[in-house]
DNA sequence: ACCCAGGCGGGCG
DNA sequence: CGCCCGCATGGG
């Protein structure tokens, strides 16, 4: 058992973020759950109540009790101070809202390549159809993890998939991101997943991932962000540009650009959680849903 | 049927 | 640079 403060499992794994791409969901009872592939295994968390919470969890695979424990300290980030957080995004009434309905929602670390990975796929896409396209490869190509007489796949590798005939990407839907998954897979296959990217200043982290092919702006904020913990990377996608554009600019249309510069000026050096914030507020509220 | 989706690369001015 | 276009696919 693991005890939180300021973490809600069930926000953070949900909205839009990689666990929602290949995590898989349910309930225990009262409880909700949410099992996901690491190494050869799976965790499973069992979410008691938010925003101070206990966390409940199993494991299977090779993996030791203390290494799930890390994993799971990690993913949700559960040393960073929340409050912290929070004094720095919450800058306004629309920020103070979100902050109030989203509580304990927290960018997730995850693997570079799973992440990376599920952001090709996000492009011209929506966050249902991502799930389908991730759990399709993951069947085809994933390595199997067979326990209890529970079955799970984990995330195919970068090997595997820098191989695989387009045609039988495209068979799981993909469309025409299938080159562009070719592409990122070679190239984090080559590079062993770019370990520098932890360290290495931001500017230059962005331009590294910029370089592959089938990653563009936006997708390689998304990489930093929840696959590298680079809080200061700050995805626009079409939601965050409508809402910010409405919020801060009186519906007036804003370049990318611009966007960034107002994101790092206003919310600084964790701007990538007022992102999430906005994002997944944004959304809820049906704020920038087309007319 | 029609519209949209956690965008990107290429081509144009 | 900035803008515009096509791109596959399936759900609402």
């Amino acid at each position: 058992m693991i005890r939180a403060r300021e973490l809600d499992i069930k926000l953070s794994a949900e909205s839009g973020q990689p666990l929602t791409f290949f995590g898989e969901f349910g309930r225990d009872g009262s409880r909700d759950t949410l099992s996901y592939p690491v190494e050869d295994g799976y965790i499973r968390i069992y979410a008691e109540s938010a925003p101070d919470t206990k966390i409940e969890y199993d494991f299977w695979g090779s993996i030791s009790s203390k290494e799930a424990r890390k994993d799971i300290y990690d993913r949700f980030s559960l040393g960073l101070d929340m409050k912290s957080v929070y004094a720095s995004i919450n800058t306004d009434e629309f920020m103070d809202n979100a902050i109030k309905a989203l509580r304990g929602m927290r960018i997730t670390r995850n693997q570079p390549w799973e992440t990376a990975l599920c952001f090709t796929v996000s492009q011209f896409n929506n966050i249902k159809r991502i799930r389908g396209i991730i759990s399709r490869l993951s069947e085809r190509f994933g390595e199997l993890r067979d326990v209890e007489g529970r079955r799970m796949y984990g995330v195919p590798s970068p090997d595997v998939l820098s191989d695989v005939p387009l045609r039988e990407l495209r068979r799981c839907g993909t469309g025409f991101r299938d080159r562009y998954i070719r592409s990122v897979a070679r190239a984090f296959a080559l590079n062993d997943s770019f370990p520098e990217l932890y360290r290495m200043p931001y500017d230059e982290a962005k331009s590294s991932l910029c370089a592959i092919d089938g990653i563009g702006d936006k997708v390689a904020d998304c990489i930093l962000l929840f696959g590298y913990g680079r809080v200061e990377a700050f995805p626009i996608d079409l939601w965050v540009k409508r809402v910010v554009e409405r919020i801060y600019f009186g519906g007036r249309k804003q370049r990318i650009r611009m966007i960034h510069s107002f994101a790092e000026d206003r919310w600084g050096a964790v701007r990538g959680y007022a992102q999430q914030y906005v994002f997944w507020h944004g959304r809820k509220m049906g704020i920038g849903k087309l007319d």
